[in-house]
RNA sequence: GCCGGAUUAGCUCAGCUGGUAGAGCAGCGGUUUUGUAAACCGAAGGUCACGGGUUCGAAUCCUGUAUCCGGCACCA
């Protein structure tokens, strides 16, 4: 007999074998109709596999979360079934339930085509309208190498071949097609349901390594309901509008062009968000007590040799050669400059920690497929900083420095979305001991910081060290690293750095690299995103435009702009003879956070009519008033405090609301 | 770099199976002085990404290249 516990509390005794569906029955024909799965201590199981043993015990329906992502994975698995009938010769691989839906790895030497993808939606709906039995068989491993081989299933094979020793090998059935999976699966092909929709067709490396044949993969998305589905691709559709290459087209923000493959022409408007975000960046390192300071851009390619980079990266730097023939490297990175920065004159442990910041413009050859917009791109310029300093302030430091990054990306209206550690990768300076305390001390950091969770990623750390990495997510949900923090033990060694500590001998210094923003532009591209062009005002390219109605208000409507530009605000007059419908609608348009309307009425009683974007209503007010409270409000947040009790002293202003 | 797709006016996009390119918006010239998301009229605007080929004839078919987009790989 076997113990199952319900969710409600309630325990009941249960023959040992019982499956799902007999418990289920046992409670209810209705419940034993719409069941799907079960759990048991947390684990999801087919509704007819026999239980072993007892637990906390949960029966799921179709419409429970946890049955979303297997509807997923049965969907990947008639999309399977609807290839091989389609395409006969095609090889199965890998076939995961993934966020908001699924893919498949097909091996086929000819290209699907997005003509098939509408073939193979019509007949995995007809493979559901068949309510294929999905059944769980237990093969025993060397019959299922055989057998997968028989039929031409290699990569399956292969899988096989990989499984842990005493790993099940399960094989589901469904109709007369099978395939190699762990599951679970729900009951038949039927409960999958239709809501689903074949979405990207792409090329994805067998095990995930370029140098492993390409297969084609299928990427679909599913939910449980039409509606669910209708939803998912309005949303999608809604996302795309906030793409940062089409609102920095709209909003002229910036450019690129074929004779600067992944590098930005900045246009006024964006080039004026970029130094925004830069003064900001800068008054956050100066009051968190960095230092700021200014490299080389093309520096001798013998001091990258000495640094480590040149071996592993030099066919992604740009370099150039003199006349004399000497190599030169553009910088694709700043740490080995802002060493030889360090390490003029004689440092002292009284210097320790030194924070030494640049806004560094570096170039980096990335491969073609990897630009995108402006997130990955040739030219870029990173917030970086190194800070230097003993083995003991690497946590006190870490924990700094990440407090400091969370309050940036607060004000910037960003949600941090994952934090990772990036572990030691096969190529690597260093030894094992070394690393082994580095990548505790990260790890260490960011829980003492508060982090939450810390995804691990082994493999992935840089050559000299570990890094923590901070993710920010764009429209459509993909994931970015923009912050990083990385632990280095390594380059202080190479590039010999050093100090005198209190005993009166060298030091190493350890060296901690790190950034917020990563590159200005990725983060500057996220910010677009995320607000959709819709600026806070401190942000806003143009913060107010004053527009009037008819011409007789234009002296007064200079008048407006001279005053709110004197209280620091970025303002553009339109005296265009234009309705005032059609200016607002074109102001709207383009973003402009505070339209300013004046007409004759409001050039007699010296007063404004606001109108704030996404607001109907406006709001008139005296022109001083006006100018100080949209002063008080686009000041830049860290700024903020100050601003609010400089405004305490003056005579009160109304706060205006945003609408 | 690899796989797939796209590339037509400044922008957003039509252009069926080959017959010689079209709309809206923007811009330009006029008219209009206007009260909160598009006033009206007019003229103009194109080596259909670039190169080669098939054809009497190519935006359309084939082919090469470039860039971009979606993935994969890469990311100091």
């Amino acid at each position: 007999m076997i113990d199952l516990i319900f969710p409600d509390g309630s325990k009941r005794q249960f023959d040992e074998g019982a499956t799902g569906r007999d418990i289920a029955a046992s409670i209810s024909k209705s419940l034993e109709k719409k069941a799907v799965l079960v759990k048991l201590d947390g684990e999801l199981l087919d509704l007819d596999r026999p239980l072993r043993r007892g637990g906390r015990f949960e029966i799921l329906t179709r419409e429970s979360p946890e049955a979303l992502e297997t509807i997923r994975h049965d969907v990947s698995h008639i999309m399977a079934e609807a290839v091989q009938e389609l395409f006969p010769g095609t090889q199965v691989t890998i076939g995961p339930a993934i966020e908001d839906g699924f893919y498949y790895d097909f091996a086929r030497a000819e290209p699907f085509s997005l003509e098939d993808l509408a073939r193979i939606e019509q007949r995995m709906k007809e493979i559901v309208d068949r309510d294929e039995a999905i059944q769980r068989e237990v093969w025993d491993r060397d019959v299922a190498i055989a057998h997968f081989e028989s039929i031409g299933e290699h990569y399956k094979a292969e899988i096989i071949q990989g499984l842990p020793e005493g790993e099940e090998v399960s094989v589901y059935r469904q109709g007369n097609w099978k395939d190699l999976c762990r599951g679970p699966h729900l009951p038949s092909t039927k409960a999958a349901g239709k809501a689903f929709k074949l979405t990207k067709l792409a090329g994805a490396y067998w095990r995930g390594d370029h140098r492993n044949p390409q297969l084609q993969r299928i990427y679909g998305t599913a939910w449980a309901s039409e509606a669910e589905l209708e939803a998912y691709i309005r949303r999608i559709e809604e996302a795309e509008k906030r793409d940062h290459r089409r609102i920095g087209k709209a909003m002229d923000l910036f450019h690129m062009q074929e004779e600067a493959k992944g590098m930005i022409f900045w246009h006024p408007k964006g080039w004026t968000l970029y130094r925004t975000v830069e003064a900001y960046m800068r008054r956050r390192l100066d009051d968190d007590g960095y230092v700021e300071v200014k490299a080389p851009q093309i520096m001798d390619r013998e001091l990258w040799e000495r640094s480590g980079h040149w071996a592993k990266f030099h066919q992604n730097m740009f370099t150039c050669e003199t006349e004399e023939g000497e190599i030169l490297a553009v910088k694709p990175m700043n740490c080995p400059g802002h060493v030889q920065i360090f390490n003029q004159g004689i440092k002292s442990y009284r210097d320790l920690p030194l924070r030494m910041a640049e806004f560094g413009a570096c170039h980096r050859y990335e491969p073609s497929g990897a630009l995108h917009g402006i997130f990955r791109v040739r030219g870029f310029t990173q917030d970086d900083a190194h800070i230097f300093c003993r083995e003991d302030q690497i946590e006190a430091e870490s924990t700094k420095f990440i407090r400091l990054l969370e309050s940036v990306y607060r004000d910037c209206g960003l949600e941090l979305h994952a934090v990772k550690l990036a572990l030691r990768p096969e190529l690597r300076f260093g030894t094992d001991e070394v690393w082994d305390v580095a990548e505790q001390k990260l790890e260490r950091a960011a829980k003492a910081a508060g982090i939450a969770h810390v995804e691990l990623l082994p493999n992935e750390g840089a050559f000299y060290g570990p890094k923590l990495e901070f993710h920010l997510r764009d429209a459509i949900g993909r994931t970015w690293q923009c912050g990083t923090l990385q632990l280095d033990y390594v380059l202080p060694e190479r590039l010999d750095a050093n100090y005198i500590g209190e005993d009166g001998e060298k030091h190493r210094p350890v060296m901690l690299h790190r950034a917020i923003c990563g590159s200005m532009e990725r983060f500057i591209g996220v910010m677009i995103e995320s607000y959709a062009g819709a600026f806070p005002l401190w942000l806003a390219p143009t913060q107010v435009v004053v527009a009037t109605i008819t011409s007789d208000a234009d002296d007064y409507a200079r008048q407006v702009a001279r005053e709110l530009k004197a209280k620091g605000l970025r303002v553009e007059l339109d005296l265009r003879n234009e309705k005032v419908g059609y200016k607002v609608r074109e102001h709207s348009v383009a973003k402009v956070p505070v339209i300013a309307v004046v007409g004759r009425r409001e050039a007699e009683e010296r007063k404004v009519a606001l109108r704030r974007l996404g607001s109907d209503q406006q709001q008139v007010a005296d022109l001083g008033q006006v100018a100080i409270a949209l002063a008080l409000e686009a000041t830049p947040p860290d700024l903020a405090p100050m601003a609010r009790e400089g405004a305490e002293s003056r005579p009160a202003v109304g706060v205006l609301e945003a609408g």
